[in-house]
DNA sequence: CGAGCTGTTGACGATTTTCAAATTTAGTGG
DNA sequence: CCACTAAATTTGAAAATCGTCAACAGCTCG
């Protein structure tokens, strides 16, 4: 809980894949104000982008408690030196992640928190969809409003207003991490969700093998001991 | 001018280098609010992500007269396949893409509209600076305020009241596609600019040979025409 | 129990948007 | 070069969205 997976000016040892729970990366400004730019959910490769950057320039933290597999950064690329398919599954992955960058770039500059708060619970739902987990219009969802604020760009408190004004016209139920999506349909056009920007990204998994239904385990895992690729 | 270097939905089949002039790639919302989420400038690449895509989500459109080097994706992809450091370059590409992305997603997302416009007009001539342009402190900026709204994620009227404050703090001088930024440092400061992210995202340029200082020319040129990777 | 975190609510305030109109600038054809 | 037109910028006034501050309730956990 709340442990590092990285932390920024540092060089990556290791990246990680998530098995179970939620982590996210964020920018933190002088003042305080936290914008996180990326949520990491089961199946996730954290962050690919650390095989390039000298330097890790977003930290990213532990939302819940978390279990993931640690595969070597040196190992990784020295395989992929020799593997194209595992060079081409790392970029794949890049690519997706700035897709989904990208669309939260326009998320955040044009729309509003309504608006904002429903593409997440749609993006959400579509990311875990893919994963084997949640049935289509519930999942987990174990952040704090403050957590969704610093994701959507709003305040804590104004994401409590929205979303009680989302609960009373019947859009979605979200209470204590749970989040039912009452009407999908309405949901997703008020949220002008559209999934094309989610395609790809899953080549990387295809190296890895992951737990099927893990138990909850308690964090951060020793990092040095790495599983192998396949 | 306002050609179309690729267009949603469509497999893009080429892609291209920009030597002269503004290119940027955008989304619109059904109501017709426009979010752009990248400015291609002299030496971008645009769009490594079209390699992997099987189509285009976000369409580029020229912002100026354009010249641009145009490279089949057939050709690059069968050569990186065989050529390594091809295929780390276009790696490298997406992963600078996508720190930018995220970079612009905390901006849109926690920053105040005259920080947004600070941290352009830093992050522009920090760019423009390593392509061997602009004298550091001035620059070309052919952007009409609409545009850089519809890149801050502020209205054109916001803008201009925003630019108008900075002008007359003695910050910016900004007229007629011309940038002039007074106090670099103060500016810098303002915006919290730090160049980390910027970092890599030229390493594909070296397979390719850019015309030194070009003159200005009609714009989009013939595809099916492409000069040989080196 | 008490500390602390999370969520909720109300009143108020600030930033930003919207709408409308005036003014300047740029582009075009004569 | 000038006149004309369209586009871009500026300005003002009013409104909306969203943020801030503060208080309170519920909950967890030691």
């Amino acid at each position: 809980m709340h442990e590092y997976l990285a932390r920024p000016q540092q060089h990556a040892s290791a990246l990680h894949i998530v098995v179970e729970g939620w982590a996210a990366r964020y920018k933190l400004l002088f003042d305080g104000r936290r914008q996180i730019t990326r949520f990491y959910l089961r199946g996730d490769l954290c962050d690919p982008a650390w095989l390039s950057q000298s330097t890790v320039v977003q930290p990213v933290v532990a939302m819940t408690s978390l279990q993931t597999i640690s595969l070597n950064c040196d190992e990784i690329l020295s395989r992929a030196d020799r593997d194209p398919l595992l060079m081409t599954a790392l970029w794949e992955e890049s690519r997706a992640a700035a897709d989904m960058q990208s669309e939260w770039a326009f998320n955040l500059g044009r729309k509003t928190a309504r608006e904002r708060l429903a593409h997440l619970f749609c993006e959400i739902t579509a990311r875990l969809e893919t994963r084997e987990i949640s049935g289509g219009t519930n999942c987990e969802l174990p952040l704090s409003q403050k957590d969704i604020a610093d994701f959507t760009g709003l305040t804590p408190v104004h994401v409590s207003r929205t979303l009680k004004e989302m609960r009373s016209d019947g859009l979605i139920e979200f209470q204590s991490g749970t989040l039912k999506i009452a009407d999908v349909r309405e949901l997703a056009r008020e949220a002008s969700f559209k999934n094309d920007y989610l395609g790809g990204g899953s080549a990387f998994r295809d190296f890895v093998q992951i737990p099927a239904t893990p138990g909850i385990t308690p964090a951060s895992r020793p990092v040095g001991n790495y599983p192998r690729l396949r």
